[in-house]
DNA sequence: CTCCAAAAACTAGCGGTGCTAGGAACGAGT
DNA sequence: ACTCGTTCCTAGCACCGCTAGTTTTTGGAG
């Protein structure tokens, strides 16, 4: 057994090995440039050996972009349970959900915007995504008023996501992205949007 | 004159007949199918005459982009147009962007996701979508209360953004689609959150 | 220690991509 | 009719994801 358990071993670090080259050199120079080619020439490995650990690229990223979900979920509880009070939730999460997206943005992108394999949005999801789900549930419950929580829920998310990538694809200039944020904030949680005018 | 007038107007038809074949590819398989070999196929020529058309193939794209804008910015035009008053043309707007995007998902694409040499959110931006942002402005207009038109037109703009791209890619479910749209839409208007529960 | 079968990893290659160099064919002006 | 510049095509480069077939390594039996 104790040969059998070695080489599981062996295998599962040369896996994780792949994908921490593969969120590397997505990180460093884009998704574009994380080929299969210079993933084995990274783990000093040829090229079939990748196809033993996943059945493609895709996979791979799929790997990568469950890595990145569980370490979303570490941010957006940690913003909940940093926040002062109930009403703070909101601002906080949405604070670190583009966050996260600003400053881990390969990572981002294998997670929402990547053609993956992942179940989203039913129980088969990933446990740490449903987590994730679970933090955006808090914040918003203060301010449903009547308003389905779930779906209350994914509409924020999906705002959150319509500006964060739409900054990163140079659609929406990142100067003000502040004041968007706090605007989207205000319209959810319902408080008078900030009259804070363009500085510009 | 007229051979020479001639030969551009043959050439300028070329080069539509090259976007239209690139849009109608993109709609029909998306895309990942639209390569510069099948390109080159549908139009009759080959493939190096499409760099003398364009510089490359994200040229091809940015071009089919700029022919999606300005039909989006009609579509939102005539939202607005038809919206009975003041207070209906942010519904009529939001309605219109997320149908748009929804029914042609390619141009979609090419406009907000692919990587196109095109300026936004500046005064060189292509007069069609100053014109489409224009609408956005006239929207969120009744509903400002202070807050800088341009700012709060971004971020609805980017909302719906993320409502139309996250349920392409199937991070959220096609269900209840219209029942988020309302959502975003009463937080914007500020009209009290419509209470209808979850049907399911 | 030797041998052999099985497991593991490699080399080489397939069909595809965006893009381009170099030569052939065409057509307008003399 | 003959240049000669323009236009276009053939062929090919370097790369992509992926895989078939072969070589090497490895662990256990005799």
């Amino acid at each position: 057994m104790s040969i059998q358990t070695r080489k599981e071993r062996e295998r599962a670090e040369r896996e994780k090995l792949i994908i921490t080259a593969a969120r590397d050199l997505a990180e460093a120079e884009g998704w574009e440039a994380v080929t299969t080619r210079r993933l084995a020439d990274q783990v000093e490995y040829s090229q079939p050996v990748l196809y033993s650990h996943f059945k493609g690229k895709d996979a791979i990223v799929t790997a990568v972009a469950l890595e990145g979900i569980t370490e979303m979920a570490a941010d957006l509880r940690a913003a909940r349970l940093s926040a002062p009070g109930p009403d703070a939730v909101l601002p906080a999460i949405c604070a670190a959900y583009v966050a996260f997206a600003e400053q881990r943005p390969a990572l981002y992108d294998a997670m929402f915007r990547q053609r993956v394999d992942l179940p989203f949005a039913t129980p088969e999801a990933p446990p740490a995504l449903q987590e994730a789900f679970g933090e955006f549930l808090e914040a918003v419950r203060p301010h449903a008023h009547g308003t389905d929580l779930g779906l209350l829920a994914e509409t924020l998310w999906a705002a959150l996501h319509g500006l964060a990538t739409l900054m990163r694809g140079g659609r929406i200039p990142r100067e003000f992205h502040d004041q968007r944020l706090a605007i989207l904030v205000a319209r959810f949680t319902g408080e008078a949007s900030d009259g804070t005018a363009r500085p510009a």
